[in-house]
DNA sequence: CTGAAAGCGCTTACAG
DNA sequence: CTGAAAGCGCTTACAG
């Protein structure tokens, strides 16, 4: 059983040798692997058979060459200790299944416009590119649309074209989660945003504001936590900080919100929501627990998963469609960590 | 610039469209492109230049078939939603660069037993398999033996020959504990593993229940999360609903701990650490958050992917290597979950 | 240093 | 249904 053809790096099997074994052609191999080809019960039957007796399966980088499709996608991932994001893998990966897909991973330093490593993303040829949690840059925008690869970016905008994207209710959720606020009878108001370029920031932003504004309230506080823990942090403190400061806290994303309620409550020692409401986005799993029990605005990683998939085969079926900007519907998650309307 | 060969689904260019256009041969096109190789000053430039202008970059499909080794690793991973997973992702992806490989995902359902999909594993004719949080099927393990590609798991163990493992000092981190919490005056130990089947766990109960009863605490109590939140929680009423309740508990990682923390705190009102303290394992990011302040034992997730990397290159090198069990180094992180040695 | 040619392991018309 | 042959886009001896 140990001998092999040489003694390190024996290769795999391939049609030939399952072909050979069979007493059939090479063809007819690759016809039994390949849905939907005609091929005889028999001829079949020996194939299979051959090929389980070899430990056959057949190589799909040559399969990738010969059809000019490689059924991978090329995920590029920002955040990757953002349980929001290990959730868009992992629904990525399990969407991407049902269709025999597969995922190439690649993280990214958001902050670090390096495009070295992206040059790999185009090289491997993949069928669609996803970005999450990372804006696509011109040039491997540029790229894509030469080589006619769908793009698709996840919770992040851009205005380059021919880049679609998908995120959730933005604009929206600012609007609501000022107006329950105020109902809660908050009167000064912080946000903490990713950062300044960040298009999904700002946006809720803007909801936030002029909701806030309609309603009398010009005094919004804004700082930005760079979607790190410690930077989080570090706009709480500033914030919490001041004389004056705010009673409730909208945060760009429930990772950090849950950085903004430790200082609050473990490191200034405030209560919370008695003394300062904390507000998230994105609802990810964690928010429920006991400990943080936030009130955040949801944003479906499985519903953004699908959504993006499906503007991607879109894309691959006709690429010359235009980019769209689709918004995946959400909602107000009302927990403990924010003052309760007043009756 | 918007004329295509064909409407849709333009080509990228190829070596044979950047030979033509520089007016070389696609060899040389080649060894320019591949480090190494001998191609002279001139036409390099000349090949460099219209390689620009046509956006070629060379086809890593076609490359992995010449040459036999794609230079990516397939990852196969079990708990995503579980940070230590998600550090051990980001490592892998990161330390991976800079050999200029990348990673193809899998992710796992590790309690379902379906290796369906572990079959495009091998089909993509990956350089090697690294199993996180996942224990090598038999099958799995077998195929990849047949076709010479290395295999090794991360913060698992199985008795599979030719699967190497990485992990961190599972007893003697059982033991560390023990003696610290004896230390701390507690009587009334509690373990809470990932499932009766893993091999990691059982060895961190071992190692805890060996030095307990070496100093005479024989009344150790088990139960098994599952590696979840719901499960690991539910562990967690079971233990403290009981007359006799545990004053320490030791989990088998910090993501578990987390949902007992939170069933001790806020759900059964328990003073952490006064009437239950808690112990975990991992050190990930979220332990020392002030919130839950957990005192664990570390293993370091870039550590495992360095030590299981360094594996993976000696079996690529020699595939006869003996399979290895790689332990690598951690210590007890004191916080603020546990109580103190009394002096 | 350079080019022609064979080969990596598949798929896919094309005849039969 | 089946097989021979060309081709996918590279790499790599081999001559020159």
């Amino acid at each position: 059983m140990t001998e092999n053809p040489k003694s390190s790096g024996q290769r795999s099997a391939t049609e030939k040798d399952v072909a050979l074994l069979a007493g059939v052609s090479q063809s007819a191999v690759s016809r039994t692997f390949s849905a939907g080809k005609s091929v005889s019960k028999a001829t079949r039957a020996k194939v299979i058979q051959a090929a389980e007796s070899l430990g056959f399966s057949p190589n799909l980088m040559a399969r990738a060459l010969a059809t000019r499709h490689s059924n991978i996608v090329a995920l590029v991932i920002g955040h990757l200790e953002n349980p929001f994001y290990a959730q868009v893998v992992k629904q990525l990966s399990e969407q991407l299944r049902k269709s025999g897909k597969h995922i190439l991973l690649f993280t990214s330093d958001p902050d670090s416009h390096d495009n070295t490593s992206m040059d790999a993303v185009l090289s491997y040829k993949v069928d669609a590119v996803i970005l999450a949690g990372v804006t696509a840059t011109s040039k491997l925008a540029e790229k894509c649309k030469v080589s006619g690869v769908p793009v698709v970016q996840i919770n992040r905008e851009s205005k380059l074209a021919g880049v679609s994207s998908v995120r959730g209710e933005n604009f929206k959720a600012g609007e609501r989660i000022a107006q329950f606020l105020i109902a809660g009878g908050h009167t000064n108001f912080a946000f903490i945003g990713g950062t300044e370029a960040s298009t999904v920031s700002s946006t809720r932003l803007d909801g936030f504001r002029k909701h806030l504004e309609s309603h009398g309230f010009h005094n919004l506080m804004t700082a930005y936590g760079y979607n790190t823990n410690s930077g989080a942090a570090t706009a709480a403190r500033l914030l919490l900080g001041q004389d004056d400061r705010p009673d409730a806290i909208f945060c760009a994303s429930d990772y950090m919100a849950f950085a903004v309620s430790d200082v609050a409550r473990r490191e200034l020692g405030l209560r919370v929501p008695e003394q300062v409401s904390i507000v998230g986005f994105d609802d990810v799993p964690e928010a429920s627990s006991l400990s943080y029990d936030l009130t955040t605005y949801s944003q479906s990683a499985a519903s953004l998963v699908e959504a993006a998939l499906k503007q991607m085969d879109t894309l691959s079926i006709n690429p010359s469609t235009r980019q769209r900007r689709i918004e995946v519907h959400g909602e107000l998650i009302i927990r403990g960590s924010a003052r309760l309307p007043i009756l």
